[in-house]
DNA sequence: ACACCATCCTAAAACGTTTTGGATATGATG
DNA sequence: CATCATATCCAAAACGTTTTAGGATGGTGT
């Protein structure tokens, strides 16, 4: 008889239940609907409704399950609750350290987030703040992504190349991050150091790279070209992963043939690459060369040897960024321009004193082992 | 005299520009709502209206730079083109490459998504789900994530613990990873097996564990009860990095003092916890001990030495939970129920042939180097 | 001349909220 | 008794779309 019971739920969920609209609800209570939004949606207005009433309508949204509608709302109050995160790659550890962070921070304030990855194609970097405008979002975080038009939503960059006014920008101090660098390698008695840049585009590859010329500089220290490499041209380099890219630019350096007793590369996931690349050829770490990343992503107080790095705090710069935006977004205040994080040197095992004959060692036949040399403390 | 100047956009932003509504790109063009909607939306009713008034509609539209606004629309369609992910943490490498694999996925369709890291806590995975419906995803993923609930919308699940009726699981075929494992370390030599399980209440926890026991009796071969640690109890141990639960699983088994040869881990992250566990205790992977993964991450191919394990391709499990889960949400079709995938053994150097007297070592003082052992092509 | 049918377009009612500008009742005030 | 606050509440318009149910126009066949 009845067409409804043929409506066949062939797809096995649960029938979408009929939503409590805020209509129903005011009818439920014998109120309009106007009074009960007042109330559920916390306007000022709802000091006006009788306290009593205003429990009534608590207690009935309660009961009825009732659930504002996030879209209908959204026509009024241009809210949507949400920002967007731009990212070349979600799942590379060091963008994926990052977003741990500003997760953690927006779901504390009630906001969800859209991630694109644009693993470097232009047109998806270009195309994606407008779709994502489209979504509603009310305010952007760029991870390494560039930017070349001005949005009308608060904008935060982390350590990148993101252009526009009003946008804050947070990066670490490269100048005391190279310095801490070459600090710890010269007082390890290094003189010979070769170096992996970062993609060139990328906006800590030149800060990075300057600096740490400057900080060679200042211990009388050259670095030869010959012993330079760099992870790709920013953004093609991003169809590959960190790793890769550190072991290829290892192996371009060892071809060089230019003697050097330590390697200091753009990041944790390239000297891990690096490092790779250097024991296939048979060098030692850290005996027969240093290595020495930037980041301290978790996995590298886990590698054999464990990594020394300069630490950036990515959690909490993903806090930090995610804090600032909404700030922007709340108030009116143009937040700063720029956040310097304070970096800190991680000595671990992968940096060594500089031993006097290991300079010319190339292809070894004999494996020796990367014991640790420099105590230290367990984390 | 105007208020208006004084309006001072003290956030540096760009003014939100008054986007084009489509009743002002219908006036603009002297027609009706209606007629520019159903070109616009695409709507069969669009065949109904002139070819030549169609290009004349998609000409303004482009001028003006119309765009439809998401919210309004979805009041009618109920479609948000969003779904949602639930991952016990987006930093983990195991989630971040599954996530990369559904997203690359989504963007072809034209789909957003939010994620939500519930980190283990409770609260968090009970109430996600009733938020993000509020949110208007059209369906949800849960990656290692439990639900006692039924959805009003499709759910894929990728290795899990997630109930439901007419959910698909996506999952990795654990009789085969096992007795991939076992077969290639009885074929090297090894008996004494040691086994870091997964976290208890993880669904993949037990099916592998099960199989590789099985997998060990038909070799006759016995694992012993003291040579079993075990990552933690779900989720609590989603609090701590799985290198972190995989190096103090691998510390309990080195206390237990029962001697073992091989030692299959969880997954490759608690793998590479493990071997550094061992690393610090003295004993030479894969000389003393040999290691085996399951996953194959990323980092697995860079680590010294390079991890053997059971190959999950995560990307492409990701990119087929998001295409089901689309597939779910157009058509009504159930999908499958489970969807099983073929694991893959991939041999590197953390697996050697078992060495008769290497069995017993405890803390050696001289350290050793972990050098290849076996021959292997290159990936 | 008429009915009839295509073809092309539109008015108005949804969708589920917020917001504006009152309305109503009550009791105090002069 | 008319006036006026005060305390509560509400009707209706708005937000920007989609969708339903036609309306107008012009050509065909009789």
């Amino acid at each position: 008889m009845s067409e409804r019971k043929l409506v066949n739920n062939s797809s096995g969920q649960a029938p979408r239940p009929p939503r409590t609209t805020l209509k129903a609800l005011a009818h439920h209570l014998g109120l309009s609907p106007t009074t009960v939004s007042f109330v559920i949606s916390g306007s000022p207005l709802a000091e006006t409704i009788a306290k009593s009433t205003r429990d009534r309508i608590w207690a009935a949204s309660e009961e009825l399950n009732y659930r504002p509608n996030v879209f209908a709302r959204y026509l009024h109050t241009k809210k949507s609750y949400s920002v967007a995160v731009l990212v070349p790659d979600v799942s590379d550890e060091y963008s994926a350290a990052l977003i741990g962070g500003i997760e953690s921070c927006l779901a504390k304030k009630g906001f969800f987030y859209f991630v694109v990855s644009h693993r470097g194609a232009p047109e998806l970097m270009e195309k994606s703040p407008e779709t994502l405008l489209d979504r509603g979002v009310e305010g952007m975080i760029f991870i390494n992504t560039p930017l070349h038009q001005s949005l009308p939503v608060p904008v935060v960059a982390i350590c990148d190349i993101t252009e526009g006014p009003g946008i804050t920008r947070i990066m670490i101090d490269n100048n005391k991050a190279a310095a801490l660098a070459a600090d710890h390698l010269v007082q390890l008695g290094h003189r010979d150091i070769a170096v992996i840049q970062g993609p060139q585009g990328n906006g800590d590859t030149e800060h990075r790279w300057r600096a740490l010329r400057k900080a060679c500089r200042q211990k009388e220290i050259q670095i030869d070209p010959l012993n330079v490499a760099h992870l790709g041209v920013y953004p093609a380099c991003n169809e590959r992963t960190m790793a890769e890219n550190g072991f290829d630019a290892a192996r371009e350096l060892l071809a060089h043939d230019k003697p050097f007793t330590a390697l200091v590369a753009f990041n944790d996931a390239s000297a891990i690459g690096a490092i790779r690349a250097l024991a296939d050829a048979g060098l030692r770490v850290p005996q027969d060369i240093s290595v020495l990343g930037f980041d301290d992503i978790p996995q590298s107080s886990f590698t054999v040897p464990r990594l020394t790095t300069i630490r950036q705090p990515l959690a909490s710069m993903g806090e930090l960024a995610a804090e600032t935006l909404l700030e922007k977004i709340a108030g009116n205040s143009a937040g700063p321009g720029l956040l310097k994080i304070e970096p800190e040197l991680v000595v671990r095992e992968t940096t060594a004193p500089c031993a006097p004959r290991s300079a010319g060692i190339k292809i070894a036949t004999n494996f020796a082992c990367p014991a640790p040399i420099i105590a230290l403390p367990e984390a």
